[in-house]
DNA sequence: CATTTATAAATTTTT
DNA sequence: TTTATAAATG
């Protein structure tokens, strides 16, 4: 994706550039909308328009570019840098949306009564305070099914994203809720005081300050002037709240670029709407449009029929990708006995390729759903192939890693209230109701300025716990007090979460299945924080950029080693590989069934698909299971159930693709060999709680 | 009365 | 693997 045009050199980047490509990188100034097909070479573009913009006299700090991951910002910073050979990474503003909320409001937000030592809670916190605030509610206990704490997490999150009336909002996507509404409501209410009182914010209120912020009569000024240009990537996946923020950082004559795609929108769930690049031009007066049609990427025969899957979506923006590539090779459409001949098929074409000289990290393996890899994975383990895999389960959500961070973080905001009873509930003899009693008696919830820290007070005072709670209770109040010591001189994070883990030791053993490597898992973390400058950056960083899965934090040593990646159609976004091969391309699976309510959900899904198919640049496979193993076959071993290619691929655009059956000739193989030899990187440990 | 343990049911995509 | 509910235990 980064990877300049053939031919492009440090010095002659201008010139590898095409007409639309340069026109792009060269206006100067005013609202800009880049539509850029898929494999435009739109990243490069980005990347030359930064370092066109420095070579031209505007400052690097002045320079604000947004992304969707942080990963993305420098890569394309480093890019810039490398092309005019400057340092840029560190001078210029790059992050997501989210992070750069969180710098401005930590520099910025007095004003608007943000204190700069804010905390910053993930989905996963939201929910859990949520939670919290509906069991003090006595929501949820009665005949009545209240909505579980994800869902309220949801709910709230759209409200604010999509700047929309929690009525509406439930009536919508919710509708099995709306009874409930004034219960829920009443949660929200309860939940915005908290936080305050806490001060902590959520990734919502990142955004929701920034807007704030800018919108401010004093500082409003101040924020806005920092930037001379911005940059928006991916702006098809940004939602009302974040077109708001832009809005109002612009005033008549200040730069702002935004490049995207309409046809590779795929973050709805998260709120983001295609509305903001449709509308773009009615929005910012005077906009200039420019469209990116030439791609890079694939064969023309790969190109052809990802056209046709999007030709089919009835609210596209017309847009024809055309190739210069040679190479005639046509996608496969691969349809399969089962899931188990979909396995076998895959690892077979995978190793086919690698012996013609693709090498296993230029392929990759993309599916609708984290889970769709599960029996993959089985048998590339089995015939030791190795892979990492994108997407799905992260390491920041793995239990053990949560409780080790949720004790730095009372460290760090006493006040915490999750946190602690996160930690609490963790004790031998201490549930729920003895953890509230204890929050209670230590004043956490009183948030009195010059009250005394509930970490001092639970050292010196601790609250009465049944008798074989009280040794680790006690533990706890020393490994707490130890990591709070003495703010002015710190201990090293890496030492304060040695002292965690110390402390979580037995609880590990005790509580997790396989506890040896969680406890490496502990030990890696320390790693990562060893190189934090201090545990506030440490936790906000870990928030709001998480590491993958624990193959992240492996360290060097698998960079030379070759492996294939399998990941979520979502998490591929923006990459592109050699070879590419999506499995499980039934109806059910794409368009999930989950997904199929709606029209705009089934066109979303649609959008998924095509993203999948435009990865891909030399080969392309497609595969079709007939035949599903019923969850949990009761009794008959045969159960299953039958399935239908996608209805993204009528006949008329199958015909672009080559079909074929696999393993019709072949006996399936034994599946009930054990499984031997690990991935490189299986992610985080999956075991189970005992 | 509170906590732990057992059992059952459901599980998209992610900053 | 997580989460809600029910039964068993302290």
């Amino acid at each position: 994706m980064f990877d300049p045009p053939q031919g492009a050199s440090p010095a002659g980047w201008r010139d590898a550039l095409n007409e639309q490509q340069r026109l792009a990188v060269e206006l100067p100034g005013g609202p800009v909308l880049v539509v850029a097909g898929a494999g435009s070479g739109k990243t490069w573009t980005l990347a030359c328009r930064v370092a066109h913009l420095i070579e031209s006299g505007v400052r690097p700090e002045r320079l604000l570019l947004l992304t969707f991951t942080r990963r993305a910002a420098r890569e394309m910073l480093a890019r810039a840098g490398s092309l005019i050979g400057r340092d840029v990474l560190g001078k210029a503003w790059g992050g997501t949306f989210h992070a750069t909320g969180n710098r401005l409001l930590r520099l910025y937000g007095r004003p608007i009564g943000i204190r700069p030592d804010f905390t910053v809670m993930d989905q996963a916190d939201t929910a859990d305070l949520m939670d919290l605030i509906r069991g003090e509610m006595g929501l949820g206990s009665g005949e009545r099914r209240f909505p579980r704490k994800d869902t309220l997490a949801a709910m709230y999150s759209r409200t604010v994203n999509a700047g929309q009336k929690l009525a509406g909002v439930v009536d919508r996507w919710f509708p099995w809720c709306t009874e409930e509404l004034a219960g829920i409501r009443s949660v929200f209410r309860a939940y915005v005081e908290r936080k305050r009182a806490q001060n902590v914010l959520d990734y919502d209120d990142l955004l929701l300050y920034w807007n704030a912020l800018v919108r401010h009569a004093g500082t409003g000024d101040r924020v806005q002037e920092l930037f001379e240009h911005v940059l928006v990537d991916e702006y098809q996946d940004t939602n009302a709240l974040q077109a708001d923020i832009l809005q109002a950082m612009w005033r008549p004559g200040s730069n702002l670029m935004v490049v995207g795609d309409d046809a590779q929108a795929i973050y709805a769930f998260r709120s983001a709407t295609v509305k903001n690049i449709l509308e773009f031009a009615d929005r910012f007066p005077g906009t200039t449009v420019v469209k990116l049609e030439q791609n890079y990427r694939s064969v023309p025969a790969i190109l052809d029929a990802s056209n046709a899957v999007i030709a089919l979506s009835p609210q596209r923006h017309a847009k024809e990708l055309w190739s210069e590539r040679m190479g005639a090779r046509r996608p496969a459409l691969v349809t399969c006995l089962d899931e188990t001949l979909q396995s076998d098929a895959v690892c077979r074409s995978v190793l086919d390729h690698r012996e013609q000289g693709v090498p296993l990290r230029r392929q990759a393996v993309l599916f609708r759903a984290a889970h769709h890899s599960d029996l993959l994975e089985v048998e590339l383990a089995r015939r030791n192939i190795p892979f990492v895999k994108y997407g799905g389960l992260r390491f920041l959500e793995a239990a053990h890693v949560k409780d080790a961070l949720a004790v730095l973080r009372i460290a760090e905001n006493p006040f915490d209230e999750v946190c602690w009873f996160r930690v609490l509930t963790l004790i031998e003899g201490i549930g729920p109701v003895v953890a509230q009693r204890v929050i209670q008696e230590l004043g956490v919830r009183g948030r009195g300025a010059d009250q005394q820290s509930p970490i001092v007070r639970l050292r010196d005072r601790p609250p009465r716990v049944p008798g074989e709670s009280r040794a680790e209770l006690q533990r706890f109040a020393e490994a707490l007090a130890d990591c709070s010591a003495a703010t002015s001189s710190e201990l090293p994070v890496g030492t304060q979460l040695e002292r965690a883990r110390r402390f979580l030791e037995p609880i590990v053993n005790r509580r997790y299945s396989s506890p040896s490597s969680r406890l490496r898992d502990l030990e890696q973390l320390e790693h990562l924080a060893a190189e934090a400058p201090s545990r506030a950056r440490f936790l906000a960083d870990l928030t709001l950029d998480p590491p993958m899965s624990t193959g992240d934090l492996a360290g060097p040593p698998l960079l030379d080693e070759d492996y294939l990646i399998l990941s979520t159609i979502h998490s591929a976004k923006g990459l592109e590989w050699d070879v590419v091969h999506l499995i499980h391309a039934a109806d059910g699976m794409i368009p999930s069934d989950l997904a199929t309510g709606h029209v705009d959900e089934i066109e979303e899904e649609r959008r998924l698909f095509y993203v999948a198919l435009t990865r891909a640049r030399d080969a392309l496979h497609v595969y079709v299971p007939l035949r599903y193993q019923r969850r949990q076959p009761r009794g008959l071993e045969d159960a299953h159930t039958y399935a239908q290619v996608t209805r993204f691929l009528p006949p008329a655009v199958r015909s672009l693709f080559d079909e074929r059956t696999a393993g019709g000739d072949r006996k399936p193989p034994d599946t009930r060999v054990a499984t031997t030899g690990a991935p490189i990187a299986p992610g985080p440990q999956t075991g189970r709680r005992k």
